[in-house]
DNA sequence: ACTTTCTTTTACGTAAAAGTCAATTTTTTC
DNA sequence: GAAAAAATTGACTTTTACGTAAAAGAAAGT
């Protein structure tokens, strides 16, 4: 396990600016470092721009991403708290299920396409 | 099957506004008919209506989501542009595959929060 | 016919999520 | 310790995906 990470480094490791890093810790979701006024990643800011970025591929907006990460940061002693955040859990879980629904549907119409090119294929090789 | 439906039934059962359905329009994602000026859809635009929201469910921009819809219109005939097809098709499929990759993942850890919660509850009811 | 409710076009506005540019530090390297 | 390379801040710009408002043309109920 390495100490920290420069700016650069991970805008290199996941294809991001540093504008991107920048406006992630504006928003608060990730809280590097400091030494002077340079930043120092560490691997809890890495792990959580992987989190960033994969809620950023299912389209999730920076403050659904928030709320997920707030999740994680979580779950803190009182009774209300720990039912409110496995509301939430459900909640979220219940977005990805659909998400997950949406895959398989699209999923499943490229099946069908992919068989009319392979039928259509077929067809040529024979010599419509 | 209904001939027609209005614009403002589709509002309705999908809840999107006129505007977004006029935006799908001028995008090129559907083309009601018109008595007048006035839409008509017919039950393709309805089901193109339904793809176009799955799209956007899971953070395909439009322009992604106009090439998918391109790719469901599709297959012509020639061997060219069947194998061009095919090539497209795979990389939606990848598309997807990723994004379901980060569902699950998403997903695990949700599992965790989960049982800290219900692990933080079962003490708290013996009496921390 | 009259009012109400829809619908259309045109055009400007906006929020989210960065990109870009410029002007400084800061750090690194020789 | 000076020059080069990297980082920072702040301001402005851009793109996407619509929102909103205005003005006017249809449709439908009464």
């Amino acid at each position: 396990m390495r100490k920290y990470y420069t700016i650069t480094e991970l805008t290199r490791e996941f294809g991001v600016s540093t504008r991107t890093l920048r406006f992630y810790e504006d928003e608060g979701l990730i809280q590097p470092d400091r030494r002077g006024r340079t930043r120092l990643f560490r691997s809890a800011d890495r792990h959580l721009i992987k989190e960033i970025l994969r809620g950023r591929r299912l389209g999730f907006t920076i403050k659904e991403i928030r709320e997920i990460i707030e999740i994680y940061k979580g779950p803190p002693g009182e009774l209300g708290q720990l039912e409110l955040m496995m509301t939430r859990v459900a909640q979220k879980r219940a977005q990805l299920a659909q998400k997950r629904q949406d895959i398989e549907d699209t999923l499943a119409e490229l099946d069908n396409v992919d068989e009319a090119c392979l039928a259509r294929l077929a067809e040529l090789r024979v010599g419509t």
